[in-house]
Formats: C-alpha cells, structure tokens, sequence
DNA sequence: CTTAAGTGATAGTATTACTATTATATTTGC
DNA sequence: GCAAATATAATAGTAATACTATCACTTAAG
C-alpha cells in the first residue's frame, strides 16, 4: 500500500485548482496545514489569511493556489474520495466471492480511519475528521448544480458506482442498488458524526462499529 | 389534522428565538419570508438586510427576534421537526399492529413533502426544501456541542427516539434501532437530495420513491 | 544572462454580521 | 384620554471576510 501510494499520484479533478498544489512546496505545505487548521477552527472560521498566517506564506500566494476555501474543501474532499477509492480496490481486488468482496468493501468505506499511512504531506486520521464534519458543505450550496457539470463531483460518484456494482453483483435483481450504496457512504459518515456529537441517537459506539451496523443492514437487504 | 393544528402551536425551544416570532404580525412576516428568500438565494447568501428589504423591514428590527441567521436556520428547523413529529404521531396513533406503524411512520418521515397544509404562515413544501439543502449546516458547525447542551436539537432527538420504538416494538432484540432511525430520517433527506442534484446516483427516481428504498430496507433489516 | 515564473507585501473594495443609539409609532394600563 | 411602556425604524459605525490588483523581489530555466 505504502509501496504503491509512493509511484502513484492521487488525482483530483484539475480544473478545482487554478495551480496544482502537488507541483510546489508552498502548494503542499497549503494543503498540509489547511486540513490541521480546518480541524482545529472549522470550515466556517477559515480563512486564507489565518492560513497563510499559520504557515508564514502570504494570503495572496495562496489564492494563487485556489480561487476560494470553497475550492481548497472541494480539493481536500476529492482527494479524501480518491484516496478512500485508492483503499477500495486494492482492499477489494482479490477477493473473488461477491459476499465477501462487499463486505470488505462496507468496512473499508465506513470505518472511521485512525492511523496515518504516512505516505505524504496529508495526514489521513485528521482529514477524515474533517470529510465527517464538513464535506457535506462541500455539495449543500447553490452552485451545486454547476459545479457539478463541471465535473468537481466526479470521483465521489465513481465510487459510488463501485459499491453499486459490487451490490448488483450479489443481488441483480436488486432495484436500489445505488441508493443504497450512497446510504452507505454518506451514512457511514453520518453513524460517526453522530457517534461524535449527538451520542444519544446512535448505537455505533461502545464496541458497536458503523461497520457492523451496515453489514448486518446490507446483508438482510440483500438476502 | 388543519383542525388540531389550529388550535395547537408548534413549539420550538425558545432558547433558540430572542423574541417569539408567533407573538407578532412582524415576526411571522420575518419566518414565513426567510423561507421564501433561502429557498430562493441559498442559505449561505440569505442576510438579514436582504430580508428586511424583502419584508419591507429594518435589518435592526430582525435581529431583536434572532440574534443571527444560524439561529434562525436552528428556528425553522425545529419547527418543521417538530411538524413532522406532529404528523408521525397522528398519523400512526390509530396503528396497533407494529409493522404496518413503522411503515407508516417511515412513510411519513421520508416522503417529499409537496402539499402545504395551510394552517399558518409557513409554507411546508419550500420549508422541505430548504431542510433537504440546509437542514445539515444547523449542525455541522464548531458550536454543536455548546448548541446541543443548550437543547437546540431537543426535538430532533425525540423524534429519532419515537422511530426507535417503533423500531424495537418489531424486533426487541434488535442492535441498532437508533442508528436505524436516523439512518431514515437523514438517508431519507439524503436521497432526496440526490434526486434532485445528483440523479445519476440514486434509484429514488422515476417512480421509485424515497420511501419504498426505505420500507423495503427496513423490513428486511428486521426479519 | 535574460526571461519567465513563483512568491511576498501592501493596499483597496464591497459585503457581511453584527452593535449601539436615537427617534418615532403603537399599544396598554389606569 | 393620557402617560408609560413596548415595538419598530432609521442611521451610523465596526471588525472581519473574501476577495482583486499592483508592484517588487527572488529564483529557476533556457
């Protein structure tokens, strides 16, 4: 996994940025430190300023890098898709049996991840933190439509056409298997978020993973 | 249920309002177009001073009924919770036998709401949609924990935990019938979402409906 | 060694999300 | 019917935000 991550590159949409942050220290050092700054303020107190602030760059070098923060959480949630897709096929590949290959997959997209792969500049146990609190911003505004036929959604909907196929695979008959897929993965996020802030209205916690709330889910469904 | 609803109130914490907008002709002009004006620009370029323009009002007389726009998104989501349960409860009181009260109440709980029922102000159907779009960002903020102990989101909770039972009266032993519960509630906003910006990625469409994914998924999950 | 590209510094703008103050209009209690 | 309280409106002001524009300087590439 390490080995692999270190020759291969995870590609996001190019038209997010206006110059690639992996092409650059300073691009890298943005990314970097805006997933911690993100983390310890919030999305809605972000600003390149404070970033640029925290790591002693200037405001307008960053704008340079991206047009707006809206832009920087579209980078940092497509790289968190394409990253989790990265762990999808290669967790997956092997496995032949389609109930099995689909419970592999539940796990890898609905754990919460809590160890760093090491393999960059981005550290993965924070920025999920941040896909669980804050990416759902990312989609929840007016432009949704246009950006979306931009093309700035697409990986995340390719992952969600490869839980489906996986889906179909065991049940072809089965008339949801998209929907439930996006259930999955936006739900995954969701058991967690709540498991963080609204403990009261979940039952994923104390030993009881996300993970197994959906396999057992799942599983009946397509019984 | 027109009958009833005029005689009761919908009752929103009332932390979460400086100035009880039921009290005034002014503070229902303020709800009933703040639904109209987010609904119509967005929630993230809605202002106060737009409103005012828009009720022929001043900016400085809305903020004595909210102190800023996140508690009013806060208002206008507890009240539409607070609708729903409304209707969950009367709607499933007459139902003794378990299973056909829970697809009732999924049914309630998932639809699209497309008829407003004309009691008050508030138009239900644009207030759906602003709840499918917005709803998320009443919660995904820095502040949520401070805002929950607060009891912001009392009434969402009980709504969740109404499911629960109805859920655990099916099947008692039954290992997540919270997580069950707000997997409906949200997935079910979630996939209405979808169909109405990313329809490539759900099955809720074309006759489909949100809430048969849901009774289907459910039953299952419970046999 | 020239040129282009990348970065930094500074300034400026319209808007936002408020707060504060004062004035005016309306309602209520006696 | 009138004073007092309350509600609303108008205006001004502030710090911060989300940028854009310009210019200077430094470094890297041909």
């Amino acid at each position: 996994m390490k080995n692999l991550l270190s020759v291969l590159k995870i590609a996001v949409p190019d038209k997010i940025y206006l110059k690639d942050p992996e092409t650059s220290d300073l691009g890298k050092r943005i990314v970097e430190h805006s997933i911690l700054l993100i983390h310890e303020i919030g999305f809605d107190n972000f600003t390149f300023k404070k970033l640029g602030l925290k790591i002693g760059s200037n405001e307008s070098s960053i704008y340079r890098y991206f047009e707006s923060k809206h832009k920087l959480l579209l980078y940092l949630s497509s790289w968190y898709w394409a990253w989790l897709e990265y762990q999808l096929v290669i967790e997956t590949f092997s496995i032949s049996a389609p109930k099995a290959k689909l419970e592999k997959a539940i796990e890898v997209v609905t754990k919460t991840i809590a160890i760093d792969s090491d393999f960059s500049h981005i550290n993965e146990v924070i920025l999920y933190k941040i896909i669980v609190n804050e990416s759902s911003k990312s989609f929840l505004t007016k432009e949704v439509d246009t950006e979306n036929k931009e093309g700035y959604f697409e990986i995340y909907k390719r992952l969600i056409t490869r839980l489906e196929k996986m889906i179909l695979t065991l049940k072809p008959n089965y008339l949801f298997p998209l929907s439930l897929a996006s259930s999955i993965l936006e739900g995954g996020l969701h058991q967690n978020f709540l498991n963080e802030h609204f403990p009261s209205i979940t039952n994923c916690k104390d030993g009881k993973t996300t993970t197994s709330f959906f396999i057992h889910l799942v599983e009946n469904t397509l019984k």
